[in-house]
DNA sequence: CCTTGTGAATATGTTCACAGCA
DNA sequence: TGCTGTGAACATATTCACAAGG
């Protein structure tokens, strides 16, 4: 995101796939499946470049990276090419979350709905405010910030939400990849410091906004 | 993306600057903002590609689409920088954003009090759910979305958030765009149709975890 | 010294256009 | 016919490396 970009980690050596194929996977699953609950069976690079405003070619170019999905004349059965983009994402099963931050934001990101069935679940959420301390978020409690070590552990988690205010953002980094995680979602508003091994991705509204607002004519509220 | 990619509008003509340029300065005025917060008056394009985990160069280059903004052998002057980016972004004034949604997710936003300062505020909150309208969230009062025509209009506003389940998105965006809005920014897992001239921005958390697992060793929760 | 701004060189990404097969 | 998969051509983005200035 965005979300913004570049320094990822990227460990598949030298000659593999670029990042930036393995970013549109998602986008494609999430149409694909999307043309699945309403009862289409078969789909093109043609019909889909249409849905998600890309060039045809760039589906077909993506796809020949991981095999040969589709079938001349006919094109893509929708179900399958699901089932393999799944397995490439390794999104086939349900991952395991935990939530940094008990605020607004953690609260809706605890209590959304659409994780579970595109392979993610929130397994704990934390605060550093005691006051936050046995909350119910979504199907959780609030746990203290010091047992996060010990929740990481039990699940093998290597997938963590911040959701924490930004002065706080760097501090939970830390922590959270010294006890196992190497991929972050961070919604604060800073960029992080973190070792190779380890992956952040970005969600700032404001970032988003910014990027939009050179292409607009200016209109503003005052002046 | 996280925000995802292309088939944005881009009115810069032929010869312009590229839209990924202009994606990073806002990464690179948050964190001038930053610098200037601790009290830095000088920063180098060095200093910056450090604290962003990208090269010197690349920041240089950016900047030179714009003007010549540094100084040899000193840097760049952090409050001088800012303002002219902030210029450039046209975020050197404040601008109306409209909210569609009042979830969980539309509660978090209208709260955030991130905003105001980075140059955007949430005039006012819709959903399309009666037992919610009146309901205080932030500083606004939930309103029926029939309001938005006259809301919009009133502020001429150009940008809108999207927090609405997947189902009624692409109808919102519809009518937004009808009344004038002419960038969004989509919180629902859907790519939006719109006509050319309006401009989207996504985020979808999932498809962040999606690309960062394809980095993992697969680890889930079952199996 | 140091650091910028920038052409040239390199690297990466996208599209074209067509052979081959259903 | 209609569509995929793919090299070759093209377009875009990044980095190098250095002249010039404080």
């Amino acid at each position: 995101m965005a979300s913004e970009r570049t320094n990822h980690y990227n460990p598949s050596g030298a000659g593999e796939i670029p990042d930036i194929v393995i970013g549109r996977l998602p986008v494609y699953l999430r149409t694909l499946r999307l043309l699945d609950s309403q009862g289409a069976e078969v789909t093109s690079s043609q019909e889909l470049g249409q849905l998600l405003g890309i060039s045809s070619a760039q589906i077909r170019k993506d796809l020949s990276h991981f095999g040969e999905f589709g079938k001349q004349g006919t094109g893509y059965n929708i179900a399958f090419l699901c089932k393999q983009l799944e397995k490439i994402l390794k999104v086939d099963c349900v991952w395991p979350v935990v939530l940094v931050g008990a605020g607004y934001l953690g609260h809706a990101l605890a209590s959304y709905n659409g994780f579970e069935n595109r392979g993610f679940r929130i397994v704990a959420v934390f605060d550093n405010d005691s006051a936050k301390i046995g909350e119910r978020v979504g199907e959780n409690y609030v746990q203290g910030v010091e047992t996060i070590p010990q929740v990481v552990a039990k699940y093998h988690c290597q997938i963590a939400i911040l959701a924490v205010p930004a002065q706080n953002a760097q501090a939970v980094a830390d922590q959270l990849i010294e006890t196992g995680v190497r991929s972050i979602l961070c919604y604060a508003p800073i960029t992080l410091n973190v070792p190779q091994h380890v992956r952040v991705e970005y969600i700032d509204p404001v970032i988003s906004f910014q990027h939009m607002t050179f292409y607009l004519e200016k209109g503003c509220i005052d002046e």
